[in-house]
Parts: C-alpha cells; sequence; structure tokens
RNA sequence: UGGGGAGUCGCCAAGCUGGUCUAAGGCACCGGAUUUUGAUUCCGGCAUUCCCAGGUUCGAAUCCUGGCUCCCCAGCCA
C-alpha cells in the first residue's frame, strides 16, 4: 500500500475476527481461509447483509482466501428463484466476486442425505413419530429438563427403514421427522435431540420435485461449510447455541469418514442495527405491503435495491462497514455515520451542477433584455482537472427561495433589500427589493464583478449563491427524501412501529435545473451544489435525494 | 428460572499474553484557520477513567471473587 492511499484510507483496527483468523494462520491449522455468505433466498438483501457480505468477502480478500456465495435454499416452501437473482445483483454491485457462480446448499442434498443415514446407522439419530406439539412438551423448559421420546430407542434398522420410506414419499407431512440423538436433558436446548430432517411434500425451486425430505438448517449449515472447506464459518449471534451442535455434527461425521479435517469454525458476531432504521424482514415486509413506501426499492428502504436508487454507492458503503467494525456487543450504529460515509465518497467522484429547488424569479434590472452570456463554472473545486462547463447567464434567473428575505435574521448573509451576493462564478449583484405582484426579487448587477475577471477580486461578499437562467433552464422533479422514522429505536418496547413514521421523508418538487443535467447518466451521482448529492432516477425520472450536504448555518 | 453471550466518552470501537493507558481511531458535538458551496480541507478541544464493589500486585481497563444491567435460546424457520 502506498503512503498516499494510506492517508486516503487510514489502516483498519484489529477485531476479534481477525485476531482468530492470523491465529489460526499463525499456528497452521490452515494455509489460507474461505469464509462464505450464507442468505436464504426467501427475501431481498438489507443494510445487516450488507455488513455481512462486507465482513465475509472483505477478510477473505484481505488473507489472500476465497468466499463462496451460498444459497441456504433448504426450506421450498419459502424460497425463490427470483430472490435468488435479487441477491446475486446485490452482492455484484456491492462490488464482490464469488467466482464462477453461486453455490446451493440444496446441490449437496444427496451428501446430506447420506449423512443422515450414517448417523442412523451409527446409532446417532432416529426417527421420531410424535406429533410436533408431544415434541414440544418433551422437550421440557429452560428449567425442567425433557424427556425421552417413547421412539427414540429404535433399532438402527428399523429407523433406517422408516427414514428412506420418508425419502421415498411414502409418508405426509409431519409424520415423522429424524431427529439426532443428544441428550433431552441439556441445559442447552438445542442439543435435547434437535430435528435434522423433516417431509415436506414441496417443489424446491431448484431441486423440482427430487425429494419430499428437506434437511433444517441445524444440520444442512455445517455440512455445506465443511464440504466448501469453509475455515471460518461467521455468523450473527443469535446462533451461538447452536455451536455446540455445530461442533457435534462436525465430529460424528468426521469420524465416520465422511469428512476431513480440519472442520470449520462457528464465529458469531452482532447483527447491525442502525438508529432509525428497521431492519426485520417483518416489518420491511409490512412497510411494503402496507403501501408506507413504493416497494422494495423505494430510496428510503434499507435494502440495497432501495439504497442503489437513493445514490447510495457500494464503495460509500464498504467505508461504512469497515468502519463501524465488528465485535459481539449489541450495538445501534448512529444513522450519522452512513451519511457521513456516503457524503465522504460521493464528494471524491460526484461532478458539481446547479439545481435550484423551491425557485423563485431574481431579475436583474440593469441587465439588457435578450442578452445572454455563458460562465465558466468548474466541475469540482478541488479537481481542475474535471474542467470546466459554460453555464447560460442571462436578466432573469432562477434562485432558491431561502436564499432571500425581506427580514434577515442576524447572521443572515444572502440576499435582502441592500445587501449584495455573489451569484455563484457569475457576478455580484445588490438586491434592490421585491416585487409581489411578480413574486419576483429585483437586483442590480456589477458589470465589472464577473468572476474571472480582474475586477471580480475587487468585491467582497459573503453570501454565494446559486442560480439557473430562467431562458435556459429545465424543470424536473426531485425527490427529497429523509429518514423513514422520528425516532432513533422505531417500534421499541410496545410501541408500533408505524405510527412513528416520518411524514416528511418524502418530498417532491418541480425543480429549475441548469443545461448540463440532462446529459447526466443513470447511477452518475451529481451534487446541486449548496444542497447535497442527487441520483438520477431512471424509471421516474428526475433526481433523488441522495443525502444532503452538512449545514452548520441551519444547525444553529 | 437453566443455558449461552455482552457491558470502555452521546454513538461505534481499539486495547484485555498486567506497567509505554492520566485509554487509539471514527461519528457526533464545540471552537478556530483557509474557502466563489454557511460544503470540502485544515488545526485544536472532547473518558485521571474503563458496569459496580471488594481483592491480588510495587503497579489492573487488563488477573481473582461477588454483585448489577442488557441481549439470545423451549420452530418439523433460518
Amino acid at each position: 500500500m502506498s503512503s498516499r492511499s494510506r492517508i486516503s484510507q487510514p489502516p483498519s483496527s484489529s477485531n476479534f475476527i481477525r485476531q482468530i483468523i492470523e491465529t489460526d494462520l499463525a499456528s497452521g491449522k490452515h494455509q489460507g481461509i474461505r469464509t462464505r455468505f450464507p442468505p436464504e433466498p426467501n427475501g431481498y438483501l438489507h443494510f445487516g447483509h450488507a455488513k455481512s457480505i462486507c465482513l465475509n468477502f472483505g477478510l477473505a480478500a484481505e488473507y489472500g482466501g476465497r468466499c463462496n456465495l451460498r444459497f441456504d435454499d433448504t426450506n421450498p416452501e419459502k424460497e425463490e428463484q427470483a430472490y435468488v437473482d435479487s441477491i446475486i445483483d446485490a452482492v455484484r454491485w456491492l462490488g464482490f466476486d464469488f467466482g464462477p457462480q453461486a453455490l446451493f446448499a440444496s446441490d449437496y442434498f444427496d451428501f446430506m442425505y447420506r449423512c443422515a443415514e450414517y448417523l442412523v446407522e451409527s446409532g446417532h439419530a432416529y426417527v421420531d413419530s410424535q406429533s410436533a406439539d408431544d415434541m414440544r412438551h418433551h422437550r421440557g423448559s429452560f428449567t425442567a429438563p425433557g424427556r425421552n421420546s417413547p421412539y427414540r430407542d429404535r433399532s438402527p434398522a428399523e429407523n433406517l427403514a422408516l427414514l428412506r420410506e420418508m425419502r421415498d414419499g411414502r409418508h405426509a407431512d409431519g409424520a415423522h421427522v429424524l431427529r439426532a440423538k443428544i441428550d433431552m436433558a441439556s441445559p442447552n436446548i438445542n442439543l435435547r435431540d434437535p430435528a435434522i430432517y423433516r417431509i415436506k411434500q414441496a417443489a424446491h425451486h431448484r431441486t423440482g420435485d427430487a425429494w419430499c425430505l428437506y434437511p433444517m438448517y441445524t444440520f444442512a449449515h455445517p455440512i455445506e461449510d465443511a464440504v466448501e472447506g469453509i475455515t471460518h464459518s461467521i455468523c450473527t449471534l443469535e446462533f451461538e447455541d447452536q455451536r455446540p451442535f455445530y461442533d457435534w455434527l462436525l465430529e460424528r461425521l468426521a469420524e465416520g469418514g465422511l469428512l476431513e479435517r480440519p472442520l470449520p469454525q462457528q464465529i458469531e458476531f452482532a447483527r447491525l442495527n442502525l438508529t432509525y432504521v428497521v431492519l426485520s424482514k417483518r416489518k420491511l415486509a409490512q412497510l411494503v405491503q402496507e403501501g408506507h413506501v413504493d416497494g422494495w426499492d423505494d430510496p428510503r428502504m434499507p435494502t440495497l435495491m432501495g439504497a442503489r436508487r437513493r445514490g447510495y454507492t457500494p464503495e460509500g458503503l464498504r467505508r461504512f462497514a469497515e468502519r463501524i467494525g465488528v465485535s459481539k456487543a449489541n450495538q445501534r450504529i448512529d444513522f450519522a455515520i452512513l451519511e457521513d460515509c456516503m457524503r465522504e465518497h460521493l464528494n471524491e467522484v460526484a461532478p458539481r451542477r446547479m439545481a435550484v429547488l423551491d425557485p423563485v424569479r431574481l431579475v436583474i434590472e440593469n441587465y439588457p433584455e435578450g442578452r445572454e452570456e455563458f460562465c465558466d463554472v468548474p466541475n469540482h473545486p478541488q479537481r481542475a482537472d474535471w474542467g470546466t462547463r459554460p453555464v447560460p447567464f442571462s436578466r432573469e434567473l432562477w434562485i432558491e427561495r431561502e436564499d432571500f428575505t425581506a427580514t434577515p435574521p442576524k447572521g443572515y448573509f444572502r440576499l435582502y433589500p441592500g445587501n449584495r451576493v455573489r451569484l455563484r462564478y457569475a457576478y455580484v449583484v445588490e438586491c434592490t427589493g421585491y416585487d409581489q405582484a411578480t413574486d419576483s426579487v429585483r437586483c442590480r448587477v456589477f458589470e465589472d464583478s464577473r468572476s474571472g475577471t480582474p475586477g471580480a477580486a475587487a468585491y467582497k461578499v459573503k453570501g454565494n449563491i446559486h442560480w439557473a437562467s430562467v431562458a435556459h433552464a429545465y424543470a424536473a422533479s426531485v425527490r427529497l427524501y429523509d429518514r423513514l422514522f422520528t425516532v432513533p429505536n422505531p417500534g421499541a418496547g410496545e410501541r408500533d412501529f408505524r405510527l412513528e413514521l416520518n411524514p416528511a421523508s418524502k418530498e417532491v418538487v418541480t425543480a429549475q435545473l441548469e443545461p448540463e443535467l440532462r446529459a447526466t447518466k443513470a447511477l452518475q451521482p451529481v451534487q446541486f451544489e449548496r444542497h447535497g448529492y442527487f441520483n438520477p432516477d431512471a424509471a421516474l425520472g428526475g433526481f433523488n435525494r441522495t443525502v444532503t450536504l452538512r449545514d452548520s448555518w441551519a444547525k444553529s
């Protein structure tokens, strides 16, 4: 890494997962590392997934390993190909490479079934024929141990025969279930003979009707990891109690010669929580279904497809993931960090343009009607090599309504009668008043104040406002998005999160844009000077506001 | 309640093989400089303290003991 890139991208700080990896590499347990991002294709990806994706792919890249995109498609009733496509799209958009193709748990169904038969034959699993209700009752509680199922002592031969009947579709859903045989009295409820295979007479989006028996996550996931040679299987905190089973299963299968060592290690981290944002799949679906937002890709949604339309960049999201770090402490990240990451990146890549969002006419009384000239306006104040563009200037301009006031508050240095401001990259004007009949601000220009001319420096003004020529500008709709909720933790406690929706989360205005903006291509972020960063919306036309600029004036 | 986790500045988060910690960094916040974006950039400020209470030690955020608070687990979901 060059010293220059180190300045713009400070070295990432340590975290407990990097330490584990470094220890494993140093001890020789692994020569290299392999991680995986294992979504279930039953919904759309959101910011929380982005954290996991960046973590898994980022770690792999950092240590010269690889990361698989693997779909955990073990429940045919909830999964769809459409989600697979959307997820693949989102991972690629985020900028990660998972090799020639995505992987699927369903590709290992044959092997998983073989593992199940092995467990049965070796006495580590049995077919239970209790109802779901009976199973629950036998499971006990947090304080009371469970009781063995009356079917627990079936012989391996009987279990094997039953399992095969189940596989062959001879039994109805729920009639039997395959369970690991561990300990019904374990203080860890996950070890009280967890179900590992259930009958589902359902078509799978990839295997069709080849199976009517599907493995449970608990059973499938460790095997998927092991088969793929995953070294560090990173998941969220709620799976911590599952780890003993993860290890138990892998050990049994390794003993049986079905798996090779070293076995993968499950490591848990705290999932992402963000202030002013809800990330639960249920709540997100509710927002869409009840019409509180305009679909899954509404720019206000924390989904990756929403983020993309909003104008959030993959680079910004990656910086965010790196900046918030990873730990095991439940957190709630300040939304301002995400916004800061976006501003930081967008500031580097977005060309500047002028757009008047709430237009009011400014008439320059001493500027000839019909005259037009072009001002050279830089595309980026810090990047001279981005060049300039000609922006048309004339007698009547659009300016921001809030850039004029008849009664200036203390500290206000924009337009008010008698005050001078510079029309950005053009002339200095002095406000002469406001004409109610035509709803226009009046002013006179100082001809020798033109930007770039020798006389310009003689004018010292504090205010500097953007503008667009009435004769040349074009009108377009601009959607001003703000946070979707009004409280940092929507739905906390007993509250209904829908009552905390921000009624002003979307404001649509008709703005007046400088002509150059017509050429903005899809997904090309631009900065509207003094406003913020905006992203053209191919479907809706016009622009979506990604994030505002910092505004220390509005704040005070 | 049994089991599993977590508690370091308003929000994240390093540090946790004890001393270099009167605790890194980021966000937020508060100054101040530069600035044709009240933007950016820059510079400065921002925990004698590490959930609490004891203890060990010459010395503890780091070790021990005992508390407290919060999160997760009783799907044939993942």
